[in-house]
RNA sequence: GCCCUCGUAGCUCAAUGGCAGAGCACCUCACUUGUAAUGAGGGGGUUACCGGUUCAAGUCCGGUCGAGGGCUCCA
């Protein structure tokens, strides 16, 4: 009796007969939607036989590691078809990403958007034909040799770096790559497939070296997936902060002014300026003191920081006056480094926390601007806190919280924690100082163990002075982006000479914790707009009520009404055009306007409003004072519970 | 910076190599309006910029600038 016994992930076992593949297991299990498996804690494909005992988890769609084979083999259909289509393109890689796949060719020209629409014809085509896609192994020196005949010069140069012998390959009708697997059964699965865009990609991710060509795509088992899926790109779209800042007067990017340096116009200027004094409120009340400093600095100062070596091919070249060399600052902490020399700190009086929405300036390359999303110059919600080395797990919890309430009262859902260390086998691109980085990184777990927070870790991630917390948050495309960031500093101390008298009257050094809370302002409000597509909660609103009189009659009374408000704090507008109702409402809902007050004979003679909600239409009508009392409690209240008005 | 795509009125978009247009917005006039667009009229353009091909260029070609999608980068 040969047989072998599998347990599955639900707990259960089961046997069968020594080699049985494990596509008719699960089969047998009812497994029908399995694409692959992980026996043992390793991806197999489903026509892997079983020859021993193991542990069995299938892998579906529904799984990230089930979609990542799907894709994987979605993008060798790719490379099928653009073979058969373009006979003469070269393969480099092609994988399964977060969100799709991509394959790299070279084919000596562009893909242009005729060819992606024949290429993914074609790719529907051969995933029809349903056929079975087999793994083979391959002498290493039989690949080699067939890469040569072929011109695969770039597969021949993947194949060097890997040591196997024989070497896998993926063949399906008539078409085989080198790969590592696992991969579907047959492309008959891949049902729905999307090709998205072309892009320019260097082989290997290095500038240096060639540019491919590289097509990037998404797949489904079924159409209805696909199509939800590019709804989801085109909600994205429509709610792109570059698209809403223009509908909505947020800001502007002109020509003339320069590139990555976005205008403010009014509208945007006011949430800027809420958000200002939100944060600047809210770390004043948690022990954090302001500062002004200069936007520009001598270049000597970066020198000391040692930012100069680190980082000068993102700084403003130096502006030479009075013999003196002046640099546009890329980052604050110099500066505050600087009010924090500017006298003797006794250990009684430490953490200082210096904090400043300070101004900076960073030569970034032309093609990575983009938007609000990344400028040229931008203001950083930054603080920079001193501290003894036994209050550093205190003070970075302190920030882990005062990050929490921000993010409660900006609404920001779904966001974790990662812990960027350091990559020990990287000797280049981290301060080296084994002692310092261990203490910090035990730091930031105890910190994070006392918290009770989840976090994943994330080696060579850290920057070069120090380990950070990033907190992620998802953007509108579910993809993470890093909002808030924590980061230790055991360097610049030492750069600076930085000193506190302890008990002991001797000096000694203390650590500096960098940490940025709502970003630049920038960034947070190119999230925020996408958030809430432009939909502002009453409390960030640029404009929070519009008053609409029904005729010219009315006018006076709207301004009554607009003061009684205004004189709360609140920001109303009247319209006072003559247009009829139903268009002042139109052009209100469009600006997204929380509030609009309808006021005609009827209001006029009871001192009342008639409320319409930007998301709840019409709510009836108030006493004014009823009104005014509800908006100004629901702005306090900081809600962000109103649903986003439709377009 | 590199690859590709794109650039027409403030916005969204038309215009086979053959007279630069529409809707919205803006201005004027009339209407005095009750919960997502009242009507009529008007102004607004060196078709991003520079050069070339052509009898003729928004359209074709080259360059520059800018934007977008990626690559690289993000201490």
């Amino acid at each position: 009796m040969d047989q072998v016994t599998v347990r599955f992930a639900d707990g259960s076992s089961a046997a069968y007969p020594r080699g049985t593949q494990l596509a008719a297991v699960a089969r047998d299990r009812g497994a029908g939607d399995a694409l692959a498996a992980r026996v043992d804690g390793v991806e197999r494909d489903l026509a892997t036989p079983l020859e021993r005992d193991a542990a069995v988890e299938w892998l579906s769609f529904a799984d990230p590691a089930g979609r990542a084979v799907f894709w994987h083999s979605s993008a060798h259909l790719l490379a099928q078809a653009v073979r058969e289509l373009f006979p003469q393109a070269k393969l480099a890689i092609g994988p399964a990403i977060d969100d799709g796949f991509y394959y790299d060719f070279d084919i000596g020209r562009p893909f242009g958007p005729e060819d992606l629409a024949r290429i993914e014809a074609r790719m529907l085509e051969l995933a029809a034909r349903d056929e079975r896609i087999e793994r083979i192994a391959v002498p290493r020196a039989e690949a080699q040799r067939a890469f040569a005949a072929a011109g695969e010069r770039y597969k021949a140069e993947l194949l060097e770096g890997i040591a196997d012998d024989p070497v896998s390959f993926y063949r399906q009708d008539g078409f085989q790559d080198m790969c590592r697997g696992p991969h579907l059964a047959s492309t008959g699965p891949i049902r729905a497939i999307k090709l998205l865009s072309t892009s320019g990609a260097y082989w290997r991710g290095d500038e240096r070296r060639e540019m491919l060509q590289r097509i990037y795509g998404i797949s489904f088992p079924a159409q209805a997936a696909l199509d939800a899926h590019l709804a989801r790109i085109e909600e994205a779209k429509r709610r792109d902060h570059r698209k809403v800042g223009r509908d909505l007067e947020l800001f502007a990017s002109v020509e003339e002014v320069g590139q990555g340096l976005p205008l403010w116009l009014p509208r945007g200027a006011t949430v800027r300026r809420l958000l200002d004094r939100y944060i600047t409120d809210l770390e004043g009340s948690l022990g954090y003191e302001h500062v002004h400093t200069p936007d520009l600095a001598s270049v000597e100062l970066y020198k000391i920081s040692g930012h100069w070596d680190h980082y000068r091919d993102n700084m403003y070249p130096p502006m030479r006056v009075d013999g003196e060399e002046l640099v546009l600052r890329p980052m604050n902490c110099p500066h505050h480094i600087m009010i924090y020399k500017h006298r003797q700190h006794s250990y009684r009086e430490l953490p200082v926390r210096i904090a400043e929405l300070g101004t900076m300036y960073r030569y970034e390359r032309s093609g990575v601007l983009s938007g609000l999303a990344r400028v040229r110059a931008m203001t950083l919600n930054d603080a920079h806190i001193f501290c003894r080395p036994d209050q550093l797990t205190d003070e970075f919890v302190g920030v882990v919280r005062l990050i929490q309430q921000a993010y409660r009262d900006l609404g920001l859902r779904g966001f974790w924690y990662r812990l960027s260390l350091r990559d020990p086998r990287d000797r280049t691109k981290f301060v080296q100082n084994d002692a310092m980085w261990s203490l910090a990184e035990a730091q930031l777990r105890e910190a994070m163990r006392r918290l009770e927070l989840d976090y994943e870790e994330a080696p060579g991630e850290a920057s070069f002075y120090g380990p950070k917390l990033d907190v992620q948050v998802p953007n509108v495309l579910g993809k993470d982006e890093t909002i808030s960031t924590v980061q230790i500093d055991f360097y610049l101390p030492e750069r600076f000479g930085l000193e506190y008298i302890g008990e002991d009257s001797q000096p000694r050094r203390p650590v500096m914790i960098h940490r940025g809370v709502i970003s630049t302002l920038e960034r947070m409000m190119a999230f925020l707009i996408e958030q809430y597509a432009g939909a502002f909660p009453l409390w960030l609103a640029p404009e929070q009520v519009r008053v609409l009189p029904i005729a010219d009659r009315h006018v006076g009374y709207a301004h009554r009404v607009r003061s009684e408000l205004a004189a709360r704090g609140m920001r109303v507008e009247v319209d006072a055009s003559s247009e009829r109702t139903g268009h002042k409402i139109r052009a209100a809902q469009l600006m997204k306007i929380p509030y609009m007050l309808v006021v005609g004979d009827r209001e006029a003679r009871e001192g009342t409003v008639s409320v319409r909600s930007r998301s709840r239409g019409d709510e009836g009508s108030y006493a004014l004072a009823a009104f005014v009392a509800r908006v100004v409690d629901e702005a306090a209240s900081r809600r962000h519970d109103d649903a986003p008005s439709a377009p």
